[in-house]
RNA sequence: GUGCUUGUAGCUCAAUCGGUUAGAGCGCCGCACUGUGGCUGCGGAGGUUGCGGGUUCGAUCCCCGUCAGGCACCCCA
C-alpha cells in the first residue's frame, strides 16, 4: 500500500519549504514596509459565508463537507469574507485607512493544472476606508515591489490595469445599455480567443449591436497608456468627450508614474476579472511572456464589505498566489540555494576522541552555532565530506595529538586553512570566524 | 464537471516491427582513503514499465477501463 498526497495538494520537503519560506519572507517584508499589519483567520468556515454572496453555484468549487456536529462547513476558498467579518467587528475602533495583510492557505475543489492547485498560499493585502485613487496606487505599488524584492525586473513582468468606472463610461458613450454591459464585458474578455463567438452572440441576444463595441475592441484596446488612449479615443466624438471627464484611473496611473514604477504598468482595457466583486480599478500581474497564468489579481471593491459584513467602507486589495509566482521564479533562476544546515562540523580522529567531540559540539551549540558530527566512527575524510554536504563553513577536528596539548584544530573548509586553537577558547574563536566571514 | 494528450529507477531519459535477463546519466550507499574534504576510478542498492483487465506463443509497445500529470473549456480565490 503506497500513499501519496491528494491531487492538487503538495508535500513540502525541506528544500521546497525553504523556497516557500523565501517567498513568504519577501511578502512580509514588503507588506510591512507599506505599513500593513498581519492578521489571520480560521481555515475552516461555515459554508454560508461563501454561498450567501456568491450563490449556490459556487459550492461546486468549494472544498466543503458536513462536520460531526452536522454543520455545513468549507475550507476557505478566499480570504475576503473572513477579512470582511473581522473588519466589520472592529471597524468603528480602527484608524482609517485600515492596512491589513494575511498569508492564508486557500482551498478549491477543482481540476488542477499547472499553476493552479487545490490548495495554495496567497498574499492578501487590503486597504479599507479610502475611496481615492492613491489607495489603488498604493496596493499596486506593493504588488510590484514584492516582485522586485524577489529579484524580478520590469523586463520580466507587467501590471495590466483597467477600471470598471472608465469602461462603464466608454460603454455608455458607445451607446451600450446597462443590460448589455455584462455581455459587452464578456466580449472584451474573450476577444481574440476561441470563445469570442459565444460572447458575441450573447451580446446580440441582449439586443446589442456588435458595431457599437467594435471601436473599443479594435481601437481603444490597443492603448497601453493614458495618452495613447486619448489619441485613439479622439477618433470618436462621444468617447473623446467621455475621456475628457475626471477619471480616478488616470490619477492612479499618474501616482505610480511619480513613484518611478511607470515601467511596470500597462493600461489594458481587456482586463475584466470577477464581475460580482469589483467596482473600480482592476489589475492583474503577468510575466512578460505570458506563458503562465496571472501571478496576482485585484482591484477596488467599494460595495463588497457592506454586502458581506455590514460596514459600508470602500476597499481596494489584491491576492498573489505562491504557485504561479514560484514557477516564474524557478524559470528565471531565482530560486535561492538551500541555506547551510549547520555552521560547524565536529570530527573525531579516533573513536577515543568521541567524548571530546560530544563535549565540544554541545558547547558550540550552547554558543548558538549550528553543529553536526558523525553519529558513528568514520574516517576523517568522510566526516569532512559530511561537513561539505551540510554547507558547514568550519570543521573542528579533535585528535589525540592536539588534545595532549589542550588544543583542537579549527579548519576553514572553503580555503582549506587550519589553525590549532586552545580548547577553552574554541567557542569564541568559531563565533568570531563565522561573524567575520558573514 | 467536459474534451484532448502523456505515464519506464529518487530525478532526466533510452529500449528495433510486439521478442529472450528493461538500460544510461545524475543522485544515493560502499571501497580505493586509519590525522584532513569537494576530483577520479571501481562496485552496490534501487523497477509489479501508474494500476486492473483484454488480444497474443509472447505486451513497456496493441485494445478497454481506471488513477495520476499536462493542455483547453468552466471558473477565476
Amino acid at each position: 500500500m503506497t500513499f501519496r498526497a491528494l491531487p492538487g495538494f503538495r508535500d513540502f520537503a525541506p528544500e521546497d519549504l525553504a523556497f516557500r519560506t523565501h517567498i513568504f519572507a519577501a511578502w512580509r517584508r514588503v507588506a510591512v514596509r507599506y505599513g500593513f499589519a498581519e492578521y489571520d483567520g480560521p481555515p475552516l468556515e461555515p459554508l454560508d459565508l461563501y454561498t450567501a454572496k456568491s450563490g449556490d453555484e459556487i459550492v461546486g468549487q468549494l472544498y466543503n463537507f458536513t462536520d460531526k456536529g452536522d454543520r455545513e462547513v468549507s475550507l476557505r476558498p478566499e480570504m475576503t469574507p473572513t477579512f470582511a467579518r473581522m473588519v466589520a467587528e472592529r471597524a468603528n475602533g480602527l484608524k482609517k485607512p485600515i492596512r491589513w495583510f494575511a498569508i492564508p492557505q486557500l482551498f478549491r475543489y477543482e481540476r488542477q493544472q499547472r499553476g493552479r492547485l487545490r490548495e495554495h498560499f496567497q498574499l492578501n493585502c487590503d486597504l479599507v476606508g479610502e475611496p481615492g485613487p492613491l489607495a489603488d496606487a498604493e496596493v499596486i505599488a506593493l504588488a510590484i515591489d514584492v516582485m522586485r524584492e524577489l529579484g524580478l525586473a520590469h523586463e520580466q513582468f507587467r501590471v495590466r490595469v483597467s477600471d470598471r468606472r472608465l469602461l462603464d463610461a466608454l460603454f455608455t458613450a458607445l451607446g451600450i445599455t446597462a443590460e448589455q454591459k455584462p455581455a459587452a464585458m464578456q466580449m472584451l474578455d474573450k476577444f481574440g480567443r476561441s470563445e469570442y463567438a459565444k460572447a458575441e452572440s450573447a451580446f446580440i441576444e441582449a439586443g446589442g449591436r456588435v458595431a457599437s463595441v467594435e471601436f473599443l475592441l479594435k481601437e481603444l484596446r490597443q492603448a497601453t497608456t493614458w495618452s495613447t488612449l486619448l489619441e485613439h479615443g479622439a477618433k470618436h466624438e462621444g468617447v473623446a468627450a467621455a475621456l475628457a471627464e475626471e477619471h480616478p484611473l488616470r490619477e492612479t496611473l499618474a501616482a505610480l508614474e511619480a513613484m518611478g514604477l511607470g515601467d511596470y504598468i500597462e493600461l489594458d482595457l481587456s482586463i475584466v476579472r470577477g464581475l460580482a466583486y469589483y467596482t473600480g480599478t482592476v489589475f492583474e500581474l503577468f510575466d512578460v511572456e505570458r506563458s503562465l497564468r496571472a501571478i496576482c489579481g485585484g482591484g477596488r471593491y467599494d460595495a463588497l464589505l457592506a454586502s458581506l459584513g455590514g460596514v459600508d467602507l470602500p476597499a481596494v486589495g489584491f491576492g498573489m498566489g505562491d504557485v504561479v509566482l514560484g514557477e516564474l521564479l524557478k524559470e528565471r533562476g531565482l530560486r535561492p540555494d538551500a541555506p547551510p544546515s549547520v555552521d560547524v562540523i565536529v570530527a573525531a580522529v579516533t573513536p577515543d576522541d568521541m567524548p571530546f567531540v560530544l563535549e565540544a559540539a554541545h558547547a558550540l551549540r550552547d554558543g548558538g552555532l549550528g553543529v553536526e558530527y558523525a553519529l558513528a566512527p568514520q574516517a576523517l575524510g568522510k566526516q569532512l565530506k559530511l561537513g561539505d554536504a551540510r554547507g558547514a563553513r568550519l570543521a573542528v577536528v579533535i585528535g589525540p595529538d592536539d588534545r595532549a596539548q589542550g588544543a583542537v584544530m579549527v579548519k576553514h573548509l572553503a580555503d582549506k586553512t587550519q589553525t590549532a586553537v586552545p580548547r577553552d577558547t574554541l567557542v569564541a574563536h568559531c563565533r568570531s570566524l563565522l561573524t567575520l566571514n558573514g
